[in-house]
DNA sequence: TATATGTTGACTTTTTTTGACCAAGGCGTA
DNA sequence: TACGCCTTGGTCAAAAAAAGTCAACATATA
């Protein structure tokens, strides 16, 4: 079974798909009808489903003719979406962190599974070495894990 | 006898062999009720059993219609490969071999372009942290490297 | 007997759903 | 023009539903 965001998510994914334009334009309180919720559960996949980092922008209007429009951002050239990647991954990354990252670059298209699994291993193993066998601070870790990350990424933008 | 975990493993083999899918979803809450334990004992078997480094990826998602998504990763032919790919990293590896291997990895089809980038990044980056930044001895670096490339491929030849 | 592997449960964190209350824009009317 | 009123969207917090972590304890294996 399936939650209602991940319906209504996938949903407006379809929206994009049939207009094949960068942006849609859609009403709260009509989706939320459509759907048989209340209005709030539409931010909310929006926060959680179309945000920045998932490479979408939002913008809105409240009052009558109000709207809220999705656009989904396209890199036009690598150079932009190395800056972008570098940006997503900060001074310091936490194992959790990472991970919601390289699923949402994997469900971008953005690597492969195969680099996602590679790029998994060789996180787990920098972590390993770093708490076994330098016996680093959690935080030193997490700097490191940045590091390696934003290495891999800018290097892969450019490939 | 035979332990839970590996009555548990065993049996979310035969999933993937049923749905001959390389991806199966499944509840935690389920999967340790149909077999009488508690829920944590699961993560214990996915870290056991079915790590990257074990071939798989693992996707999940917490609260309410939670999943747990185990994909397989299947790779290139090369069956027998896997074994002989390991000993051809010995216990040591100096830079230059390593890249040497990697080359002739790709020209077999192997590894994709790609893929032979990203592991050179990441051998260079742990090759600089060993030496900057805990001053680590040459032999230790090679060790080291041999390590992180033998998980690597292992992990990669992983049916 | 040590060490590695497996089992358990208490506690934590994340995600989704819902509803009450807040804010802003447009329109009609005094 | 100014003031309400209706229409929309926004925020926040609580509750519920999973899954994750961690460390103690147990069992198996070398």
């Amino acid at each position: 079974m399936s939650s209602l965001t991940k319906v209504i998510g996938d949903y407006i994914v379809t929206l994009f798909d049939d207009s094949d334009k960068s942006e849609i334009v859609l009403r709260r309180k009509d989706l939320a009808e459509k759907f048989g919720c209340v209005p709030s559960q539409i931010n909310y996949v929006l926060r959680s489903r179309f945000s920045p980092e998932q490479g979408f922008l939002i913008q809105s209007q409240r009052g009558g003719h109000g709207y809220i429009r999705i656009m989904q951002i396209r890199f036009a050239d690598c150079d932009e979406c190395a800056e972008h990647l570098e940006d997503l991954v900060g001074s310091a990354v936490s194992e959790q962190d990472a991970k919601r990252l390289m699923v949402s670059l994997q469900e971008r298209g953005i690597v492969t599974t195969r680099e996602r699994l590679l790029i998994e291993v060789v996180l787990r193993n920098q972590e390993e070495q770093g708490r076994v066998l330098f016996d680093l601070p959690p935080y030193k870790r997490d700097t490191m894990r940045a590091d390696l990350l934003r290495r891999i990424l800018v290097s892969l933008a450019m490939a």
